[in-house]
DNA sequence: ACCGGCATGTAACGGGTTACATGATTTT
DNA sequence: AAAATCATGTAACCCGTTACATGCCGGT
């Protein structure tokens, strides 16, 4: 998916500037399943606006730059209905956490928990991310996406943590504190 | 993760050509959460052979090209621990699929049912590869992997057969053929 | 004082995908 | 007869990430 069309799809829920649409990306209803940068958004933009897909008011601002919230046109609309009308690609995953604990044998244990660590409580937060956002009014699709990213992660914290066992055996001993092996 | 890494990891399996190697993305044990093409594969076994990291023995073929295979050296070995050892960062996960979903109500229903048929129908092949592989020596890691793989898979097949209705409500109704309604 | 957030933008760099080039053999 | 498999490799193109450039305001 083209930077282009990124675009497009965060302006189809509401006028927005190229900062506003990076935390679409980053904190918002897109952040589970696609991201972007500003060095692809402002370019992106601006392309948009050559072709007419877009329209930009442009708002004064003391002390900081001008925000420029941009607006789709019925053209932009149609080339956005247009663009999502191909099929896609089956999804490719591209993982490196997972690369990484596929060798876990050959690595250092301490690093292997780290890198284990790190990874699951990035599936907890998204969880907790899900969570904050209002249902309010938003399309059984939007519905429908969010649900499916809450089901992923948590199966994935879930498997996470009742397998750790296979990669950090060690970690698992120390539960009863005065025993007497 | 480059390609580098992903080729010197691939080694790690066992001695290798460019060819081997991207089947081992394309249907093998990687294919679940990396993939590669053979425009980075030679170029990057190349630079490896360059840099001491691997060695190629050459098998004289008739008809085709000599299949070159290669081999990891201990300097090989050496420089992927390296490369594991970093902290990865935080997967991005880029779907077209859901980037399209999450906009359903926009689009053609007929359409819809394509990608989500076709969508269902990836994360059941993907399951049913799991099962054709063999587990017979192979390690925790490459066990826990697989694990984490098959449990992602069957809960999107399970969310998504589900959930269809609220993406596709039209398709639910003719379950009763002989009612009265 | 310093860092994070707000706000836009450019440019280099890197790297992967896609398409092209070649060609025999086996399967449908 | 056509398509897929085996087999390697190059090159152009695209495009995204990263870093850089600029600057104010509010909180710690």
């Amino acid at each position: 998916m083209d930077s282009k069309t990124l675009c497009l799809g965060a302006l189809m829920l509401g006028d927005a500037s190229g900062y506003e649409i990076k935390k679409l990306f980053e904190e918002g209803p897109f952040s589970y399943f696609h991201q972007s940068s500003f060095g692809s958004i402002y370019p992106a933009l601006g392309k948009l606006m050559a072709e007419g897909l877009v329209t930009c008011d442009e708002h004064a601002q003391e002390g900081r730059p001008d925000k420029k919230v941009y607006s789709l046109t019925d053209k932009g609309r149609a080339a956005f209905r247009k663009a999502l009308s191909i099929n896609p690609q089956r999804d490719r995953i591209r993982s490196e956490s997972m690369y990484m604990l596929f060798f876990a044998h050959l690595l250092d244990t301490g690093h292997v928990r780290k890198v284990y660590d790190g990874y699951l409580e990035g599936f907890r937060q998204n969880i907790e991310c899900l969570d904050g956002l209002s249902s309010d009014g938003i399309s059984p699709s939007r519905q429908f996406v969010r649900g499916f990213g809450r089901t992923f992660y948590e199966a994935a914290v879930k498997y996470m943590e009742e397998n750790r066992h296979m990669l950090l055996p060690e970690d698992e001993a120390p539960k009863a504190k005065g025993d007497k092996t």
